[in-house]
DNA sequence: TTGAAAGCGTTACCAT
DNA sequence: ATGGTAACGCTTTCAA
């Protein structure tokens, strides 16, 4: 029983199409009928039907947005690129679909191809990412959050990964710090090739190398005893370490806590400096000198990237730069 | 440019209709035509339009969720009713439309009005919510997540937060405590009367009382600082505090490292128990005896219920009961 | 300034 | 077993 406008006419004395040109503003309408046919509609409660609108329109307003859920990934991390987008997205008065990477890309090729939704964000991309040639011959519109080897010709934006990990690397070097250890995500994260793990960690290794300091990248499990095992494994391979480069957001307070279990201060006996958000950084104890990922921007540029896309016009990629906010948990080597 | 039932009915040689009755299997079609129309199909890459379908169909098989966005809110926690929901809606085949509460309820008061989705699902419900009166108003059934004093007849589930804080309290009240304090959420948070925090704080403080032992319930902000702050507050109105109730899965980290800063020992000399997600609390240092958050449950329990409205069933109102999790943070009071 | 009617892509009823 | 066609709710062309 929801209303039409073909109701709406009735009520309000006029053909259907008055009703539409109404609505769309395409005719002009005598002040009078406009404000009975307005009358009515408020009257009726009516709104035009969705659907029916997006036959004609070719368009539903409605983006998909792709996203893994993997168990070690910070949820609070994923959950900002999905705010960045979903604020994006609502701004340009689009909504989103949210669609579990784990139902296979069929759900999404169903989706675009039944014209349910406009275009389509995929996150956590991978390096060699199986889903991306899938994602190319999608028929509409699709921008990948992330880097993968070969882009198939899709748009795609990103943080600088690789700048970041190496303005870390850069920053600790020219604290006179000579051995250096790199601490990422689990090695579940690195055996997919998530492209954010595999990229900061290239390039804070080659920037390490090109500074001529020595360095060990270790991964850190899930939990507590990830991290126990981890530093254990560090001061066997390396036991003159004195500065830290930590990305992995899960495990960067239990490390902060475990230094302070051994008696290791920060930043006297060790330097620390994360990628991680703004927030985490600040409210570790003690506060972390970080390079903080931009989450809700990149969300934002995704989504102006997908509507340029749809205007026509082929976007380029976008590759934001990262920015290193000391806190005092680095300093420099005596 | 996206094919339709005429481009396969022509490409297969036969009537419109005959390819949309092998599409819903609503009437016999000899094999042989059947598999031409399929091979058609295929060949084609043919999707039945979503939008022409929702017209007939009187339905989109989209369920909108409604997610405020309060800073005070951890992301990780709302993430897991978000997947919980999502999962439950994949499951039933439906897809997710996220939308966020800032919008104000005309968004989502323009998609269901349009039949843009079939059905609303709500959490972070208040105590006294103005959004639910808007909710009931709604020509889409609605099922909250959440309780709030007036339901104005929506159906509604939730977790037993009452019984989760008595169960804490009476928890520590066998084990001989005398001198409690239950640290909760921000003052934002009670000021906004959040379901959860409102009921859980009640329910302990009630049974702490009816078990006759002192109480001091405070609030814990945002930040390190919060933390602090709160600890000190503690110390001075209830120096003999011997147990804690916390919930605020943000502070609960910061609280042990407070706690360890000032050399009290849990649970020698202080026993901890936690309103937290099961892996908050087994990864928290040292592990903390917790009641558990059941996101997942919860978001299946509201798709359920969606789905009997739809049915046209008036689904029962659930309360999911709280357990308890001893993990050896709490201990007896000698 | 307005109305009638065709057409968008589906589905389902009425035919054959 | 299959085809023609009306109907869903909307927009837009064509007519007046």
């Amino acid at each position: 029983m929801p209303t039409s406008v073909t109701d709406v006419a009735r009520h309000a004395g006029v053909s259907v199409s008055t009703v539409s040109y109404v609505l769309s503003g395409n005719r002009p309408i005598s002040e009078k009928t406009k404000q009975r046919v307005l009358a009515s509609i408020a009257e009726l409660g009516f709104q035009p039907h969705a659907g029916a609108r997006s036959i004609r329109a070719r368009a539903t307003n409605i983006f998909a947005l792709v996203m893994p859920i993997e168990r070690d990934v910070r949820a609070d991390v994923q959950m900002r690129f999905v705010l960045g987008v979903l604020r994006a997205a609502r701004a340009k008065g689009k909504n989103l679909l949210l669609l579990p990477a784990e139902d296979g890309m069929d759900e999404l090729a169903r989706l675009t191809a039944s014209s349910a939704v406009d275009g389509v964000l995929a996150m956590e991309i991978r390096v060699h990412d199986p889903r991306v040639a899938t994602l190319a011959t999608l028929s509409k519109p699709v921008v990948l959050i992330g880097t993968p080897e070969d882009p198939h010709r899709l748009a795609h934006i990103d943080f600088d990964f690789a700048a970041a990990g190496a303005l870390c690397a850069e920053y600790l070097a020219d604290l006179g710090h000579q051995q250096v250890a790199y601490l990422g995500q689990s090695q579940d994260t690195f055996a997919r090739e998530a492209g954010y793990a595999v990229r900061a960690r290239n390039g804070a290794l080659q920037t390490l190398a090109a500074r001529g300091m020595r360095a060990q990248a270790l991964t850190v499990e899930l939990g507590r005893s990830g991290v126990t095992e981890a530093l254990e494994r560090l001061f066997q391979v390396q036991p003159e370490t004195t500065a830290l480069i930590v990305y992995n957001e899960l495990a960067l307070p239990n490390i902060l806590m475990r230094l302070n279990e051994l008696d290791i201060r920060v930043p006297a006996d060790m330097s620390v400096v994360a990628l991680c958000p703004e927030d985490q950084a600040a409210d570790a104890a003690p506060s972390v000198s970080n390079v903080s990922l931009p989450a809700i921007e990149l969300g934002t540029l995704a989504v102006e990237q997908l509507l340029e896309l749809l205007d026509g016009t082929r976007p380029e990629p976008v590759l934001l730069s990262p920015t290193l906010t000391p806190r005092g948990s680095a300093t420099r080597r005596s």
